[in-house]
RNA sequence: GCUGAAGUGGUGGAAUUGGUAGACACGUUGGACUUAAAAUCCAAUGUCCGUUUAGGACGUACGGGUUCAAGUCCCGUCUUCAGUACCA
């Protein structure tokens, strides 16, 4: 790129020499996508840093402020680690799978691929006008047959793979085959299904191919199982629980049921401590570390074993206080327990029966919301205590949850709340095991402060000597043994959706085989309807073309399933969180070299993993765990270098929307003579006062307030009465575009808003109608949501980044105000004099003034903090003191103004770009080494101090910086303001902290 | 309930180790320029008392405490937001 096409650039783009936004930032945008300024390199000498944003779903409704707040912050960030001399890598691409464009292909017709490509026109669009330092050559997008070729080869390589707990990693599944072989399986320690048997060498040789691959299944990190989901036949698919609402579809109000299914899961849970352990070596923020360790819900306790009497089943149960096992007074399943039935007692049958019928109605959601209602029924058996012997009643209840731990408890009445409810409200006893505790109102479930009493050999033991003997104890019985627990659940892995990745499966007698790895992607196929089938199966259910045939190794037409060389091929897709699972290291290779693998081993080895990830909180527990659980797999198999993918991750606050409201009556006007109707339901608008106060029961007010504004002639000819008010009074939302900066309302753009408005009137102060405001989510619905696109229009990309930067810090949520933009824009215009004035350019090269000089290195070093810190808002007032302050100093020189530019460069890059050439540069700015901070401009020689009296500041003093303690004390005791504050006290005591403060005591 | 974050002018927010509370903006008010508007520039702007000038009192959700000194540290209370929830 030659210089001289923009050296005069000033001089070409207007006569007046002012701020054109519009033209630079077209401008620059142009040069950095020509010149491909921002493109990685995987070969540099410079260190690396990864920056990642977390991608966008394109939906159809486009960007609106909110969105780009964590790109611009990024790029701020990206920006600059250039200008410090590093390899950025700053990639962008899409979450292109998901719902919307799938509802919207089931209620138009349109192919989901078409619109997923219209949507990422407009947001290639919007984030281009934005001028983000993409390297857009790495893009990708999640429904790309060839970026979801290597999601297909991920899953196979979960499906060949097992969690061996020794090794503590995921290992081939043909070691588990070969030791099977030799050994059977009773020496294997490995995450697998809980309805595992042993079996031997000899046992495994005798079993057919598909018994094998059954057992196989059980081990794989990617299993088929059969799971409980809400079915909603009417919609014909699994809802997930918040998309149930009081037992109905959210959507249509159709009825829901819990149905077992056959799906696709991953186990997670195998890698459950590794995911624990991993949070103590990155930086995120505490809050979000928090739930993730939350949801993984690390429990550490025992297995304990109780005998049923008169049955050959035991009942297992986990506890985290086994210590209170003496305390047991009863069992507790869960309604749904498979031994429920095979020990309820004849005389109980009825009574429970009816208990887990009326339970298995109420959802999950449902069961979880009510705490209060207590409600359980007994079965009739009885447990038998291992150390007593004792018999312990056997009840079911809904408080206890069969999809955690065992689904069974030991209740201890006295030592846990729940338990101690239950057994009050069916009068079961409550032994107390706890020396000098009351319990008679409440349980006691502090573990710390308490020693065991009546507890034969734990008496008088605290929690952590009973814990210990107590699992001694059991282990020696063989009743039981100590035990970690864990609330993460395996992840259901398949969708009954059209727009997902299709799986690289097929089935032979209903056994799952994959297809081999060198035929991906299996390309999602054509169906003439995006809904799932009449039969209830998915919508991949109706593709006429989808059968695998293992001798071409290719998908054909269902009409060829022959069952020996063509079988039929999945029907379910994956769910959203697989695409994002890995897309971090595919931008990692550059696009001509991704045909071989998902990323070269090169590639992944020079950027190891992300330095910088910002992105929303609500992923916290979704996204952000499952990626962590796929890299630590492919980890594991050598296929990537990292333990962790997120290095240091910052979740942006969410933008909101500031709503405005007009509030308004209608009122109708009968003429008191003729009964003709003068005025029929016209709406008047009034102020938020009247309609507040009329609100709140003063409703003679609004009488009054039409009256005044009623025609005086008109008014005369009507008496009370024949004023109609329509009441309840009404508030509208107002498109916020209609609102100006000092909430005045565009009262004819309002009008021809809506019909009903047409001939709205408004009761006017000062001449305009104000509007009321409201902080909101932004919504299309609240007619909130303000487009960066006219931002960009009407004060450049510059300006929007500057003021989304300087609203507030970024973590925090924050309300979109556009009038406050006009002070960013007017920085950026002080900005701009700076370096033209009406001559052109004004900067030469005269010699830095010591001001100048400490004005700037101030600047470097506040800028410098801010950006290490994330504190962006701070550094956008931090350029507006030293613009003013220059600006002040009538500073010319070259020296300072040319440095001013890189520091503010990241931020707004366009206006930094165009200054920069016309001070002479012929290199784009961001080539540009960050100016470096020279503590010896800032040395002051004096220091203004505050000088306090009881601790408040009452007047300062200027002295010099190396007087020292005594001289500073002496001269503020001689100084006459001193005196007058003392009016002839002697002080008790002077406080003299040099460089910092003299406070006087008494 | 639990976990995490937060509470500062009319508004968004600043104050890095305890050391001049309210930086920087928005808004508002007044003024200059203009036929007028926009744009631009200048001044004022926490509240209250006082005023010719001074000056003073109060003030960082609330109540205590530590300290020469607290928005900042400690104890208690309230409120808001986010996440999570019968986890044995």
């Amino acid at each position: 790129m030659c210089c001289n096409t923009f050296k005069f650039a000033v001089l070409i783009s207007g006569k007046t020499m002012s701020y054109h936004f519009n033209e630079i930032e077209a401008k620059w945008q142009k040069y950095w996508a020509d010149n491909q300024t921002f493109k990685a390199e995987n070969n540099s000498h410079k260190p690396k840093y990864y920056v990642l944003d977390m991608f966008p779903y394109p939906s159809g409704a486009g960007l609106h402020v909110g969105h780009p707040l964590g790109y611009i912050a990024s790029d701020i960030y990206a920006r600059y680690k250039r200008h410090k001399g590093f390899n950025v890598l700053h990639p962008q691409g899409y979450d292109s799978f998901g719902l919307p464009a799938e509802q919207y292909a089931i209620q138009t017709g349109q192919h989901p691929a078409i619109t997923t490509e219209t949507n990422i026109k407009t947001y290639r669009r919007q984030l281009d006008q934005i001028g983000f330092s993409f390297d857009w050559s790495r893009e990708v997008r999640t429904s790309n047959p060839d970026y979801y070729k290597w999601t297909q080869w991920i899953f196979i390589q979960l499906f060949e793979s097992y969690y061996c707990n020794d090794a503590n990693e995921a290992r081939p599944i043909s070691e588990l085959t070969s030791v099977f072989e030799i050994e059977g399986n009773s020496s294997i320690n490995a995450a697998c299904d809980d309805d595992v048997v042993l079996f031997s060498s000899e046992d495994w040789k005798d079993f057919s191919t598909e018994e094998q691959q059954d057992i196989l299944l059980k081990y794989r990190l990617t299993y088929l199982a059969e799971t409980e989901v809400n079915w909603c036949p009417a919609l014909g698919t699994v809802l997930a629980n918040d998309e149930i609402v009081n037992g109905v579809s959210e959507r249509g109000g159709h009825p829901v049921v819990r149905k077992k299914m056959t799906q696709w899961s991953m186990r997670i849970s195998a890698y459950a401590e590794r995911l624990l352990q991993g949070l103590d070596t990155i930086d995120w923020t505490d809050s979000l570390k928090e739930s993730q360790r939350n949801w993984i819900g690390k429990s550490v306790g025992a297995a304990v074993t109780f005998n049923i009497n008169d049955h050959d089943e035991v009942i297992e149960v986990f506890t985290t206080r086994p210590d209170t096992i003496f305390g047991v007074s009863f069992m507790t399943l869960a309604p749904e327990h498979e031994l429920v039935t095979k020990i309820t007692t004849e005389a109980q049958r009825g009574t429970v029966q009816a208990y887990v019928e009326a339970t298995a109605k109420r959802s999950e959601r449902d069961r979880m919301a009510d705490v209060k209602t207590i409600s359980g029924a007994f079965t009739g058996a009885y447990a038998e205590h291992p150390f007593t012997k004792e018999p312990i009643p056997i009840w079911i209840g809904d408080y206890v949850l069969a999809g955690y731990g065992t689904g069974a408890v030991m209740s201890v009445p006295c030592g846990d709340q729940r338990d101690y409810d239950f057994a009050k409200h069916f009068k079961i006893p409550i032994p107390n095991i706890f020396d000098g505790v009351d319990i008679s109102e409440e349980a006691f479930a502090d573990k710390d402060k308490t020693v065991i009493a009546n507890s034969d050999f734990l008496t008088g033991m605290n929690y952590k000597k009973a814990t210990k003997r107590v699992i001694y104890e059991l282990e020696r019985l063989g009743q039981g043994k100590g035990k970690t627990n864990y609330r993460l659940r395996d992840a259901v892995f398949s969708r009954q959706r059209y727009w997902g990745e299709p799986f690289p499966v097929y089935y032979v007698n209903s056994k799952p085989q994959m297809i081999d790895q060198q035929h991906l992607p299996i390309v999602l196929p054509e169906v003439e309807k995006y809904l799932p089938t009449e039969e209830g199966e998915p919508p991949l259910g109706r593709a006429d073309v989808w059968a695998w045939c293992t001798e071409s190794n290719s998908v054909v037409s269902n009409d060829k399933i022959n069952h020996t060389t063509v079988f039929p091929l999945e029907l379910n897709t994956m769910p959203g969180w697989a695409g994002s699972s890995w897309y971090f290291f595919r931008y990692m290779e550059e696009a001509a070299h991704r045909d071989d693998a998902f990323a070269t081993e090169d590639a992944l080895k020079y950027w190891e993993n992300v330095d910088l990830y910002i992105g929303g909180s609500e992923h916290a527990t979704g996204h952000l765990l499952y990626a962590r659980f796929w890299v630590k797999f492919l980890k594991d198999r050598g296929f990537v270098g990292v333990d962790e993918p997120f290095k240091k991750l910052i979740n942006q606050g969410m933008i909101l929307g500031t709503s405005a409201f007009g509030y308004f009556v209608f009122y109708s006007i009968i003429d008191r003579a003729t009964k003709n109707v003068i005025l029929n339901k016209k709406p008047l608008f009034i102020s938020k006062e009247d309609y507040n106060q009329t609100l709140t029961g003063n409703e003679e007010l609004i009488i009054d307030v039409v009256k005044s504004y009623i025609d005086k002639n008109l008014l005369s000819k009507i008496e009370k009465e024949e004023l109609h008010l329509m009441t309840p009074m009404s508030s509208t939302y107002i498109p916020v575009e209609y609102v100006n900066a000092s909430d005045e309302l565009d009262i004819e753009a309002f009008k021809n808003w809506r019909p009903e408005f047409k001939d709205a009137e408004f009761i006017l102060e000062d001449g305009v109608y104000k509007v009321g405001r409201e902080v909101e989510k932004m919504s299309k619905s609240k007619y909130n949501v303000v487009n960066p696109d006219a931002i960009c229009d009407q004060y450049g990309a510059d300006s929007l980044r500057l003021y989304e930067m300087f609203l507030g810090p970024l973590e925090q949520a924050k309300p979109w105000n556009t009038a406050g933009i006009t002070g960013v824009h007017g920085f950026l215009k002080k900005l701009w004099k700076l370096y033209v004035d009406d001559n052109g350019i004004r900067v030469n090269d005269a010699e830095a003034s010591k001001d100048n000089l400490k004005t700037l290195h101030k600047t470097i070093k506040k800028v410098e903090e801010d950006i290490e810190n994330f504190s962006f808002n701070t550094s956008v007032s931090t350029f507006m003191i030293a613009v003013n302050e220059l600006t002040q100093q009538k500073c010319t020189s070259t020296s300072i103004l040319e440095p001013l530019l890189i520091l503010i460069s990241p931020y707004a890059p366009h206006i930094a770009e165009e200054l920069w050439s016309c001070l002479g540069n012929n290199e784009s700015i961001s080539t540009a080494s960050f100016p470096i901070f020279e503590a010896k401009h800032l040395v002051e020689s004096s220091k203004n101090y505050p000088i306090s009296f009881n601790g408040k500041m009452r007047f300062t003093l200027e002295l010099p910086l190396d007087m020292s303690k005594d001289d500073i004390e002496k001269t503020v005791m001689a100084h006459e303001k001193t005196i007058a504050q003392l009016e002839g006290r002697t002080p008790k005591k002077i406080i003299v902290v040099p460089g910092k403060i003299v406070n006087i005591v008494g």
